[in-house]
DNA sequence: CACCAGGCAAGTA
DNA sequence: TACTTGCATGGT
């Protein structure tokens, strides 16, 4: 996939709050739609934990409405913002000295950061050696009849991470090379004469995911 | 027009 | 535990 593609450079994003806020906006949702969310979010300077702290949650929703599931979005980014608030004092030089796991719990813990979100965050923001797993990820593999098609979320992060070094950089390529790849090649109907993942194996017909 | 995008939570049986 | 549904905009 590398050498096909390239490097990916991600996360696109200037600061490592920008990358979270991109987290939670790019659930379910076409990246374009987020860069227009977050081009707001720019504009009205409101990439900044106090900003994010004190604006009204309906001021917010309309900022993001690119970005779609506005309402639910803006609830989510305020939770996130809460949880900075209370474990960390609204300081992420001070989250960022937390063990690995402890703030992947407590990602957890915030209603609206699921697995992949606060596994995002992890890797793209605080730039820990953690595997993300998305819809692409698991349809990559069960396509290719590498793993089961019901496998968990946790299960298909440690197929990974026992089989790779904990390397950050590693897992930020990785991840990043296999949405760009499941994307181009993957979407619908097999047509991968051209895929970079030829050497994974013949790949089957698509049924659902 | 239909379909989908770098999910997640809440409700139901 | 295992489905199902709501959330919503914008590109193809």
């Amino acid at each position: 996939m590398l050498e096909y593609f390239g490097p990916q450079n991600w996360w696109p994003g200037d600061t490592d709050l920008e990358i979270m806020i991109g987290a939670v906006l790019t659930q379910n949702t076409n990246w374009q739609n987020v860069e227009k969310a977050i081009h707001n979010l720019k504009t009205g300077h409101l990439i900044s934990l106090n900003e994010l702290r004190s604006i009204p949650i309906g001021d917010l929703a309309d900022e993001i409405r690119p970005a779609g599931y506005f309402n639910v979005k803006a609830k989510r980014l305020k939770n996130l913002i809460n949880f900075i608030a209370d474990q960390y004092d609204l300081d992420l030089s001070l989250l960022r000295e937390e063990d690995t796991m402890t703030l992947r719990k407590g990602l957890l813990s915030v209603n609206g950061i699921g697995p992949e979100t606060a596994d995002s965050i992890l890797l793209y923001a605080i730039h820990r050696p953690v595997f993300v797993v998305d819809g692409y990820t698991h349809r990559i593999l069960s396509r290719h009849g590498m793993v089961a098609e019901q496998m968990a979320y946790q299960e298909l992060q440690d197929l990974f991470q026992d089989h790779l070094p904990d390397d950050t950089a590693l897992y930020n390529e990785f991840h990043a090379l296999l949405v760009k790849t499941g994307k181009r090649f993957c979407k619908k109907s097999p047509v991968c004469e051209e895929c970079p993942l030829q050497a994974w194996g013949p790949i089957k017909p698509c049924t659902d995911p």
